[in-house]
DNA sequence: TCTGGGGTCCTTTCGCGG
DNA sequence: TCTGCCGCGAAAGGACCC
């Protein structure tokens, strides 16, 4: 969901829809309305998603927004400025399962479809137009088919380019449509305030007022070399060209991934090595996981630190060989760690991510001389089957089986008892199949 | 006000080989 | 043999998006 929307200035624009082939769809407060399906009594209500302790809002309905809460908005305070406000847990895995409803009924128009999240996607309409009508016409049909099956509503912008629909989604919410004649493209553009562009976010938008340039038609009207030197020669650039509405980004209906990653913010700041090195295995578990899921390995291993300062800081080794294998993930993650010598420090947020990501199928894997032929790439096979069976952490390493997960560790990771050091080799023991968490 | 977790992309710096 | 230049990959950091 866009977190940032501009008044509607779509008024002056005409209804001409020809040579607008790209739609941008954007469901209104997403997690929110999800919630709100099954919870109708709430309708008309502030509603805030988001999580405990140091989390942030995830969505608000619009009865939240008018008291101020927005999206990525830390908890604390949207509690202090709408104390009346329904707040709810996230369920992800609802979200997903609504998005699926969403994306299918776009695809039912095309298969041109691009998600770029949970609750947005571009849809090439090239060529749907001759059998389903006009972009405004399969607008509507999308919008009423979401609205019918999945009962929530959907905002959509009509126009030329990708990132001029996305604007135009943006100013067309709630639940709304708003086409952007492609004549009337650089008009729609040069009203809007710089910081609507796509990419331009707070540090840019600074560095673009140091220039005295506020609106995007003060960017269109600076040399781009001019750009170039103030933000770097590739955005720079972009930025121009966005200024005059030039973005010849065709909708990508298969993307893959770059990377697969993990982390954790403690609730409360740990500066304990065995707590860190429990958290680091226990990310490198997910991120291994999801990894073969997807049928990928990766050979380069990046943690991330966040110090209780805020600051942070990554760290990365590119392996000799491609991997999915948690412990390989793990001991790479601890070195990295070790090699920063901190002593003590308090920390924050860890995190662990795999990335020169390729198809797991794709290159052959390099039996090394230690290695058992039924080996540790069977063992995590196995956890694999088990956890789809039984359920995610079924099992999981014997050092992290006594241990609820690091959020909840860290309120009392000092007086509880500790079952392995995290450093020693994965033991993997079976929980009680049926039992919860 | 006190800042999540999932990512992508860009820039800079550095070391290495030719 | 030394130096400069170039290209490249790796590493690190930062900005941005949802």
């Amino acid at each position: 969901m866009s977190r940032r929307s501009y008044r509607r200035t779509g008024a002056g624009l005409s209804q001409d829809d020809s040579g607008c082939l790209i739609l941008h769809a954007d469901m209104d407060a997403f997690y929110a309305s999800v919630e709100l399906i099954d919870r109708p009594h709430l309708r008309g209500q502030p509603v805030i998603v988001g999580g405990g302790g140091r989390s942030v809002v995830l969505s608000a309905t619009y009865e939240a927004r008018r008291s101020g809460v927005h999206a990525a908005m830390p908890m604390g305070r949207a509690r202090r400025l709408c104390p009346e406000a329904v707040v709810i847990e996230p369920d992800h895995d609802r979200y997903a399962e609504v998005s699926r409803g969403v994306m299918e009924v776009f695809r039912s128009v095309t298969p041109l479809v691009e998600p770029l999240s949970l609750d947005e996607a571009f849809i090439d309409v090239s060529g749907a137009v001759r059998g389903s009508g006009t972009p405004s016409q399969i607008a509507a049909v999308i919008r009423d088919r979401i609205a019918d099956e999945q009962r929530i509503a959907c905002s959509v912008g009509i126009a030329a380019t990708k990132f001029v629909a996305k604007l135009a989604s943006a100013q067309a919410k709630p639940d709304g449509v708003l086409v952007v004649p492609r004549d009337e493209t650089v008009t729609f553009l040069h009203g809007l305030p710089a910081g609507a562009l796509w990419g331009v976010g707070e540090k840019t938008e600074e560095a673009l007022r140091r220039l005295g340039l506020v609106t995007v038609a003060d960017i269109a009207h600076t040399p781009k070399a001019t750009l170039r030197r103030a933000l770097g020669d590739a955005s720079g650039a972009h930025l121009h060209d966005l200024a005059w509405g030039l973005d010849p980004r065709p909708v990508i209906p298969e993307t893959v991934e770059k990377s697969i990653g993990g982390e954790e913010t403690f609730s409360t700041d740990i500066d304990d090595p065995d707590v860190i090195s429990r958290e680091l295995l226990r990310l490198s578990e997910r991120v291994a996981a999801r990894t073969r899921a997807a049928g990928l390995v990766g050979r380069t291993v990046v943690i991330k630190i966040r110090f209780a300062d805020f600051s942070t800081i990554t760290r990365s080794r590119t392996l000799p060989e491609h991997t999915d294998l948690a412990r390989v993930l793990h001991a790479t993650a601890l070195a990295l760690y070790a090699r920063l010598g901190l002593d003590r420090a308090r920390l924050r947020l860890v995190g662990v991510r795999l990335e020169g990501l390729r198809e797991a199928s794709e290159g052959h894997h390099q039996m090394t001389l230690d290695e058992r032929p039924l080996g540790w790439r069977e063992a995590e096979r196995a956890v694999d089957r088990a956890s789809a069976r039984f359920g995610a952490g079924a099992v999981r390493p014997a050092s992290l089986v006594a241990q609820p997960a690091a959020t909840e560790e860290t309120a009392r990771h000092r007086r509880a008892p500790r079952s392995g050091d995290g450093h020693g080799p994965l033991r993997y023991q079976a929980r009680h199949p049926y039992g919860r968490e």
